[in-house]
RNA sequence: GGGCGCAUAGCUCAGUUGGCUAGAGCGCUUCCCUUACAAGGAAGAUGUCGGGGGUUCGAGUCCCUCUGCGCCCA
């Protein structure tokens, strides 16, 4: 039956194996069993345009454990693998990769070929193509990408099923995509709005709370004087003094505010000022949200500099002078009671440029006052962007999600806690999200490679659309994509002409068809069969950092459409940092890449390093730990090698020594530790146990019983020693399977036929051979052992050297157990003569070694 | 400014409701070609458990406080 070579390595495999289990099908879903019978986790899918990273490598190989005991445990597992490609990551690597640019107002060119295939020259400007041309470079590039992904992936011995492989983009998703928020807005959770919008003017796009960060940018504040008017609305020759960082918007003020509480401007509040440069009226008010230790305390509110100025704008009702494009620049024509002629000076300048300006007119009329100051201050952008972000006005739609609602916002504070966190404290992330959100979620994207938002606007006769009244598909449409499909009863030669109708341009934002993983990879709705085994799902394991994004917005669309908690567990994978402690980045330089690893130590090598990590915690990254588990893996083929090759155990055998028995209880004892680790998807602790033993097991155990093992008591003695090495070393190799899945493979197809990974998880229950007698603590026999090693290291003789007499003196009781392990001992020691005695007022056990003069 | 986490050997980290003399691996030093394993094995040295205070018979572990570091958010 044992089939071991001569020579047991490592080398080669990955991909043996990897290809025997695809023939197998061993990781395929069934899905004709109940849901109580399967786990069913919704895996991050990765974006495949971004790198290739360790971080890949360390998550998915968190995800892949649990994945691997579930399956051992029993459980069929639904473990789809899907790619997030839409969005700007994408559109910016096809941008860079063929050198071109997406230009809506472009035509269609068939058969349409990009200048250039990777590496346009730095100088090259993008070529101007048509939206559906520059899709199509989109889907081929992303074809590529995948390609790279799924090679790593299953290089990595991820256990998923790839028969269920989808995209954030593909036919299935769109519908899904598309169905889901055609729903939303029936219930009225999705809605569109003119509003004030963070908008990033290099990207054209509005960007969502989620995706700004605040980055400390160098600023400065200037004085600037307005002008007091009376009641009859003439000046009184009081100046009001303001610090702005920002007066290229004095054009844009709608309202000067203060402190309600600050004593300085209780006289001003109800009155009004005139606007320097611009001689526009505007009034005094009062507002909690001045700070009144900021520059003079009173602050010009505009439209819009900041959230503030949102806030403002929104609770004081006050009016509106936008004056910022799109584009950045400043808009062509003032705004209302603006002077037309001090604002043409400015019109049409960038921020920067404005700024320059305004500043240099505020100087010739000596509405600058005192020094301008350099500060530092945060700055809102787009996590992706270079500029700052600028607020402007537009229609958006969408998704309520608590920001403006307590009561859905405590509805979802409360779904987080259906979820179980692992680790616990990660749900405090969630919660502080939650708690602190200030808007709905913005999901309309002005980008072209997404999902199209479902729907058209009627035309009036004017031209202009009804946004109120949008035109919709059915379900069974979908997927539609509204700029080239057609609404029920209307005609394409309607499209864009009054009385006619227009499709809506913009597309989803890429969390707004990611969030719907689980009913994506569920087939929801398009097979209801399934949808109905796997969710709501078991686990959802992803990294830390997207908690507020990925994770809260899977809740949301979960939470609205079926009232429940899209999975009942969360496992939050941590950081790679790089030896420094620092997150590990591609800018740094010396990058790894996760391929080149797996070559030089073994697939199973890195999975060990992954695995060491305990979930949540951010971990170094480490070759060390690396070679580690390289030296475990290849350990595990040895002593298999040596198991195996010592005799086969007899149906009869069993376990009859104590000291078999006694190393059978402690696997026993760790296989429950190891057990209830995984039962808390605590994957490293786990391994941790398991490891610990076994290397116990290999330099303690195996070379105690060695000799016996081999025969040389008589065959009942090395039956006893066998057979309970073959036990342990078939729980070894189960308990070993999920972490180190090639190397388990290997060593267990020596004397198996089917997969260890479709085989069971050990139970204790499994180890009653031979009667179930109170195993014997024999710790003191292996504490001889030791002392026989160290006697002979310090003589510097080989371990074989011979003992000529070995006197060991023992507290009371520890006799017994000695004289249990005396045989074996003798042996493992190449002891003449072994002199045990116990009592007396030894505390501790004292061992005089003699080794015979050397031959 | 708010929240969360971390601080244990030179390095990376375990240490589960408080409980024997605080552990492992790496690295370092010494020795050993031993019939599972030289990509190996045996052994050794290394600690004010971040500082201070408290609870307790007993604290690396619980409480308070300070310091330093990291992450998230504002």
């Amino acid at each position: 039956m044992a089939n071991v070579p001569d020579k047991p390595t490592l080398d080669g495999i990955e991909d043996r194996w990897a290809t025997q289990w695809e023939t197998d099908g061993i990781y395929r879903f069934d899905r004709s069993v109940p849901r109580e019978q399967v786990f069913a986790i919704d895996t991050p899918p990765p974006t495949v345009s971004g790198s290739l990273h360790m971080g890949h490598v360390f998550s998915y190989t968190h995800t892949d454990t649990i994945a691997r005991y579930q399956r051992m445990r029993g459980k069929t597992v639904f473990y789809p693998m899907g790619w997030d490609d839409n969005g700007l990551p994408t559109e910016r690597r096809v941008q860079n990769y063929y050198g071109v640019r997406c230009d809506p107002s472009q035509p269609y060119q068939e058969g349409f070929e990009p200048p250039f295939r990777g590496d346009p020259p730095k100088d090259h400007r993008g070529v101007q193509i048509s939206r559906p041309n520059f899709i199509e470079l989109c889907d081929e590039l992303v074809e590529l990408d995948e390609q790279v992904f799924e090679t790593l992936f299953r290089r990595l011995g991820l256990s998923v099923d790839w028969s269920l492989l989808y995209a954030t983009i593909d036919e299935r998703s769109r519908r899904a995509g598309q169905r889901a928020f055609l729903r939303n807005l029936a219930r009225g959770e999705a809605y569109s709005q003119e509003a004030p919008t963070m908008w990033d003017v290099d990207f054209q796009t509005a960007v969502a709370q989620a995706e700004m960060e605040d980055r400390e940018r160098p600023g400065a504040y200037h004085q600037i004087a307005f002008h007091r008017l009376g009641d009859q609305g003439a000046p009184t020759g009081e100046q009001v003094v303001i610090d702005t960082t920002r007066p290229e918007l004095l054009a844009a003020c709608v309202a000067l505010v203060a402190h309600p509480d600050d004593e300085r401007y209780q006289p001003l509040f109800g009155t009004k000022v005139r606007t320097p440069l611009y001689g526009v009226e505007v009034p005094v008010v009062a507002h909690e949200l001045a700070q009144p230790d900021k520059g003079t305390g009173i602050a010009m509110i505009c439209t819009f500099g900041d959230i503030n100025d949102v806030t403002w704008w929104r609770e004081l009702q006050l009016p509106m002078r936008s004056i910022i494009g799109r584009n950045g620049r400043l808009l062509a024509d003032a705004p209302a009671d603006v002077d037309p002629e001090a604002y043409a000076t400015i019109a049409g300048l960038t921020a920067k440029q404005a700024q320059r300006a305004v500043v240099e007119q505020l100087q010739a009329s000596g509405e600058l006052l005192g020094e301008i100051r350099s500060i530092t201050h945060p700055v809102k952008f787009y996590e992706r962007g270079e500029r700052p972000l600028e607020i402007v006005t537009s229609r958006q739609w969408y998704i309520r999600n608590g920001g403006r609602e307590p009561d859905l916002r405590s509805d979802l504070v409360k779904r987080g806690g259906d979820i179980t966190w692992h680790p616990g404290h990660m749900q405090h992330r969630y919660d502080n999200w939650v708690e602190g959100l200030n808007g709905d979620w913005l999901i309309s994207r002005q980008r072209f490679f997404g999902v199209s938002i479902p729907v058209w606007y009627a035309l009036d006769a004017d031209g202009q659309p009804s946004y109120d009244q949008p035109l919709l598909p059915t379900e069974d449409q979908l997927p539609i994509d509204p700029s080239t499909d057609v609404p029920d009863g209307y005609t394409a030669d309607q499209r864009g002409v009054p009385g006619g109708f227009v499709g809506d341009p913009d597309v989803f934002d890429t969390w707004a068809t990611s969030s719907l993983s689980p009913q994506i990879a569920g087939m929801w709705e398009d097979d209801p069969d399934l949808f109905e085994r796997v969710f709501p799902m078991d686990m959802r394991p992803q990294g830390h950092d997207i908690i507020r994004t990925w994770l809260f917005s899977t809740v949301v669309r979960s939470h609205h459409e079926f009232g429940c908690a899209p999975w009942s567990h969360a496992a939050l994978s941590g950081w790679i940092l790089d030896p420094d402690r620092k997150k590990m980045s591609k800018s740094k330089g010396n990058v790894v890449t996760p391929m080149d690893l797996f070559d030089t130590y073994g697939t199973d090598a890195v999975r060990y390093w992954a695995a060491s990590a305990r979930p949540g915690v951010d971990t170094a990254f480490s070759e060390d730990q690396m070679k580690v588990g390289r030296k475990l893996a290849n350990k595990l083929l040895n002593v298999t090698k040596f198991v195996l090759g010592i005799g086969e155990a007899g149906d009869t055998w069993t376990v009859a020594d104590p000291v078999d028995r006694a190393m059978l209880a402690d696997l026993d004892a760790m296989t429950v530790e190891a057990t209830a680790a995984f039962e808390t998807f605590d994957y490293a602790r786990a391994l941790e146990r398991t490891e610990t033993f076994f290397w116990w097991f290999c330099d303690d155990y195996v070379e105690l019983v060695k000799a016996r093992a081999y025969g040389s008591r008589g065959d009942e003695a090395a039956a006893s020693a066998r057979l309970a090495l073959r036990v342990a070393l078939d729980t070894l190799q189960r308990l070993i399977a999920p972490i180190l899945p090639f190397a388990a493979e290997e060593a267990w197809s020596w004397w198996h036929d089917t997969s260890v990974h479709a085989g069971a998880w050990p139970t204790p229950a499994g180890h009653s051979v031979g009667g179930r007698h109170d195993p014997v603590d024999l710790g003191v026999v292996y504490e001889v052992l030791g002392k026989v090693r160290r006697a002979k290291t310090e003589a510097k003789v080989s371990q074989r050297a011979e003992v000529a007499r070995l006197a060991i003196s023992v507290p009371d009781g520890a006799a017994a157990a000695l004289e249990i392990g005396r045989a074996d001992l003798v042996e493992a020691g190449s002891i003449m003569t072994l002199e045990i005695t116990s009592g007396g007022d030894a505390d501790h056990v004292e061992c005089a070694v003699e080794l015979s003069p050397s031959t």
